[in-house]
DNA sequence: CTGAAAGCGCTAACAA
DNA sequence: TTGTTAGCGCTTTCAG
């Protein structure tokens, strides 16, 4: 710690609102411009974030409270938000809310809020719309990225699962298969829900039976997945196919896939939602739903920055983005 | 923006300071706290860090300065420290250093250090050395994860690398393999090239020669990963074994086994550094080197929080984890 | 135990 | 254009 504007001041021989207004971009004479820009480098003077935050009430720190990094999807949308945010002056504040019980998700905000960003992105599962309108009424923007509940009078960006989830199961159904079970994640979250919604319109528009014990719950971990797999192949009539919703429920899946020495897709068409490299690496190769990433990144760095800046002309935006069907190997045309 | 101490202190009827003592847990009149519960409660108060920072100099935010989370190596340690850095009262600040110049090395580093972090955790490629002492020397603690370079006078966690490269390496030699081949990262990263220390050890403890073609650079990336075992696969000597030195490079790798029609490990053995999904989900499961991530964010985080809380006693520690090596299925046995 | 007041480093209004 | 100064919200003496 140590050296201060004060510090600067006096080694460039000017006042500290000249140095002041320099840093901020104002108009400085030729002559202590340098003279600044000399003292700055000789003392090695970096501006006090804190005291400037304090008094412009900005901070430069977005708040993104999301699930736990340690999966590909997480992580590479905290990557692509550090990245735009950074290229436009701010900083990420990471907070993992994955144990997102309501009070969790209320203690983050606190916090964040109480931290003093500029701006909260948030992906919270359940009911916590409180905590969530809280901070948005403290004047702090908050853009709700993925769990978003159609009446939340908020900004959100969200994929459209309800119509990835038709598409795979579509594609399905067109390859001749009627049996498909699907592997749902916590009906908590409006992903999964969504994904279940979108295999449920296909049965329904295709007019088929609704088969209670195709449905099986892998709770959107890696265990789950592969429990479900175990429990699709005990059933009296297995399924000819199966959607697993999300990426790490499929890695599971995969294990139990081997272990049982299921055949894909000889045995058993899987469709995923989520697309990484697991997708690829394994063999036959896996059709796949993928999200738009980048885009959802996107689209939630536009939002935020657009409402910092105090443009609230379209509040609330909701975006739905369209995810793409990947076609490969692992599903089996049935010849009718 | 609004409620502040000031607020509170009319609204409970006692003095700012009062409050403030309260909030750090001094001793207050019964009755008194009362009246600051009940108004903090009814107004909805949190301090702001901003202010307290700024009086304090303790912002509770540490620096993360590492590589693209867009990999499950460093999405794992993201997450891992969090969770510890949280529970101790700390957040965090991620900064992606991917593109790590010395210059945008410097650059967040003078960021973290005006942002006024408490500490700073950093794995930085190349010769950074002296914008990591610069922090240190603000008085601001910093801990080298990873990329430690020996002689820098600062506390650093790392892996033994070339132990676990060496470990690899003989254990191939042991199964009777003579021509193995070695995917590389850039040599400016220390864990790169201790991995290949520890490749080239064992060449010269058994007395093998050394042949330059078999050391092909796949710089830590998918890509490189990918054309390394093309390279490998065009000499007119194959290798009958290769290790790969990291987690990407390996699924590029394994691309480019299944594109080539490359039988694991009929016609070629595997061994790979990091250990993640893939060596489970591809089959032949693949024998691999792993990373003890858990223990490197506990060194990393006790060292730093040791530091921010003033105890120097031990500096510089040093502090080298070992790796575990996990026989799967991936090497064939050659008869002598 | 409580309250008044100084001041952390910075910005912005105002005066010069 | 530059300098003087008030004050952002908080902690921390120090006197009561």
């Amino acid at each position: 710690m140590g050296v201060t504007i004060k510090d600067v001041a006096k080694e460039a021989n000017v006042a500290i609102s000249t140095i002041s207004k320099y840093l901020n971009g104002g108009k400085v004479r030729r002559k202590n411009k340098e003279a600044i820009e000399a003292a700055i480098r000789k003392l090695n003077y970096s501006p006090n974030t804190a005291a400037r935050g304090l008094r412009t009430s900005r901070t430069y720190r977005v708040g993104l409270l999301t699930g736990t990094g340690d999966n590909p999807h997480t992580s590479r949308l905290l990557d692509e938000i550090e990245r735009r945010m950074w290229s436009q002056g701010y900083s990420l504040i990471y907070l993992n809310t994955e144990c997102g019980t309501k009070e969790t998700v209320r203690e983050y905000m606190d916090f964040v809020v109480g931290a003093g960003v500029d701006g909260i992105i948030v992906t919270a599962s359940g009911n916590s719309e409180d905590c969530l309108r809280r901070a948005y009424e403290c004047g702090i923007p908050v853009v709700i990225m993925e769990e978003c509940y159609t009446d939340m009078e908020m900004d959100c960006v969200q994929v459209d699962c309800a119509g990835g989830s038709y598409q795979a199961m579509e594609y399905l159904i067109n390859a001749g298969h009627r049996d498909i079970a699907v592997v749902c994640g916590p009906e908590k979250y409006v992903t999964a829900s969504e994904r279940l919604r979108g295999y449920l319109r296909v049965i329904e528009d295709y007019g088929l039976p609704v088969r209670e014990e195709y449905f099986v719950d892998g709770s959107f971990k890696y265990d789950g997945g592969y429990e479900c797999i175990k429990k699709i192949w005990a059933l009296p009539k297995r399924p000819t196919a199966v959607f697993i919703t999300n990426y790490v429920m499929c890695m599971g899946a995969m294990e139990a896939v081997y272990e049982l020495g299921i055949r894909i897709p000889e045995d058993l068409s899987v469709v995923t939602f989520d697309d990484f490299e697991l997708s690829l690496m394994v063999r036959p190769k896996l059709t796949a739903v993928k999200q738009p990433l980048k885009e959802l990144a996107d689209e939630v760095c536009r939002i935020l920055l657009q409402r910092m800046n105090g443009d609230y002309t379209d509040f609330p935006r909701k975006i739905r983005l369209k995810p793409t069907f990947i076609e490969r190997d692992s599903v089996r045309k049935i010849l009718p």
